[in-house]
Formats: structure tokens, sequence, C-alpha cells
DNA sequence: TATACAATCTCCAGTCACTGGAGGATCAAG
DNA sequence: CTTGATCCTCCAGTGACTGGAGATTGTATA
């Protein structure tokens, strides 16, 4: 058998605290571990593979119940079809917004960045970048 | 004088509750309002960028202490150009990251989306998308 | 085999970034 | 001059963790 993870492993592989594994199971978002005679929890690199995807979408700015969406994509390919395309499309506006907002940013940061290496003090724009993407003006 | 807007005017046009505005001034993230002779708030339009800028932030998953530093860059022109610099590069890089991230994820949601218009079960590689950018597999 | 020390367990209190409500003052319309 | 919306301060509650106490287990070394 492919050797399991401990729940300290899964923590540094993923960058993860042992305590927010935990909480994770808690509320449903990683399946309950299995255990080890003595009770200790185990692993393997689909739980690995969940975990990376729920921090980087925490890291993203995605909710619990939102990232509870997207693994439910995953979780139930043989749903309902539609709903599921309507979930993905759903996502898929949010996720062009925050696109372009952090290219946006981007751009004004590497203003910030070139006009500085040329010794000259920086006009900076980075709140205008961010802040006005859907206001009038 | 062009005329000054009030907590509610400003929550509204930025979809924050009055609450939070409240707060922000608390800790820092906004100057202190000025207030009307009875006491009530009042803001300009320089108010209403910042506090836009700061929602969008903190919605693309940036902490308070980012986005200090964020609006450090804007606050301080005439500052050490050479640490600005330094600062924007280093939100550069996480920035990247972001953006190649949602750029995986809006990759598998479209395929989810458009497999499952043809009637056929979609290859639901939603996790596998965002979860393996820096893992090793 | 003994022992020490790292990792795990459960449970619970604390933090960060809000969010909502109580109780009271103020403003704008009718 | 009343009525309803908006504002004020203060404080308690929520979501998503984070850290610590106290006890147990696993493993590496003497």
């Amino acid at each position: 058998m492919t050797k399991r993870l401990a729940i300290g492993d899964l923590a540094r592989q993923t960058g993860t605290k042992v305590n927010t594994i935990r909480f994770y199971e808690e509320i449903g978002l990683l399946p309950e571990a299995l255990r080890t005679a003595s009770g200790r929890r185990t692993y393997d690199t689909a739980d690995l593979r969940r975990l990376a995807f729920i921090r980087h979408a925490r890291q993203l700015g995605f909710s619990i119940p939102e990232i509870r969406s997207l693994l439910a994509l995953s979780d139930q390919p043989d749903r309902d079809c539609a709903e599921a395309a309507a979930i993905a499309r759903e996502h898929l506006h949010d996720i062009g917004i925050r696109i372009a907002r952090l290219e946006t940013l981007r751009s004004a940061l590497t203003d910030v960045a070139t006009s500085c290496e040329g010794g000259r003090v920086a006009e900076c724009r980075v709140i205008e970048a961010i802040a006005g993407t859907e206001l009038a003006l």
C-alpha cells in the first residue's frame, strides 16, 4: 500500500496549521480522516490536493460557502449537469472581475516599481487603479 | 463648495456597511472623518476612492496589513523611492501567483460549463486546476 | 529496555475583521 | 411639530481560524 500521511505532513506540505486541518474536518470541508489504531488521523494524496485547493481558494478571497460550492462541482460529477454549469458560470463572472482588478493593480505597481528605478518619485496611482473599476470616474 | 457625503452615502456607493466604515476609521485605514456641528461624519470623493480600494482589495484576499502597505505607496509619494519599489515588487510577485491561479480556475470552470452544455457529464478538474500550482504533481 | 522528546489527541479560550443591535440624538419632509 | 430615516457611541456576536493546556503515543538514542 502507498504510505499514508500524518496530519503534520499534510500541514507542512500545504502550509496549513494542524489545528486548521482539524477545523476543516469539523465543518465538513475535508472528509473525516481515517484513523490509526491509536486514533491518529491519516491522509492520502487526494486529501492533500483537496486541502491545497481549499487553502489557495481562501488566499484568493473565496469564502467557505463559495469553496463548498466549488468543491461540490468536483465531488458530484454525476450531478445535474445544468445545475453544475450554472454554478460554474456564476463563479466565472466573479473570477473575471477579480482577474481584471488584479491586472489593473499589477500595472499600477509596475509603474511604481519602474518609475522608482529611474530615481524619480513615483506617480502613485495605486488607489485609482483598483478603486475605480466600476465607480463612475 | 462641493458637497460632502454622509456615511450612509459612502456606504451605499461602495457596498460597505456603515459600521465597517467606522471600524476602518478606528483602525486607521481611513483618516478621521471631518464632522458636522452635530458630530456626524462627512466624506469627499478621495475618501470614496480610498474606501473602494480597501473593499476591493479585501475581496481579493489581501489582509489589512497588506492593504496598509499598498496604501502607504499612495500616501507617501515622496517617501524613499527604493523602499517603495521594493514593496511594490513584493506585491507584484504575489499578484502574479494569484492571477495565474485564477486563470487556471477560470479555465477549469469554463470546461465544466461548456462540457455540460453538450449534455455530457463534466470531467471535473476543478480541484486539480488550483490545487497543484506548486505541489510536485 | 529505559527515557526523553516530538507529534498527536481533545477541548477550549483568544484573535482578526467585521456585523448587528440597544439606546439615544438629529435631520428633513409633511 | 411630529414622524421616520439616519446618525451617534458602545458593546456583544460571528466566521475563520490560531494557540495553549493537559494527556497520550510514537520513535530515536543511551
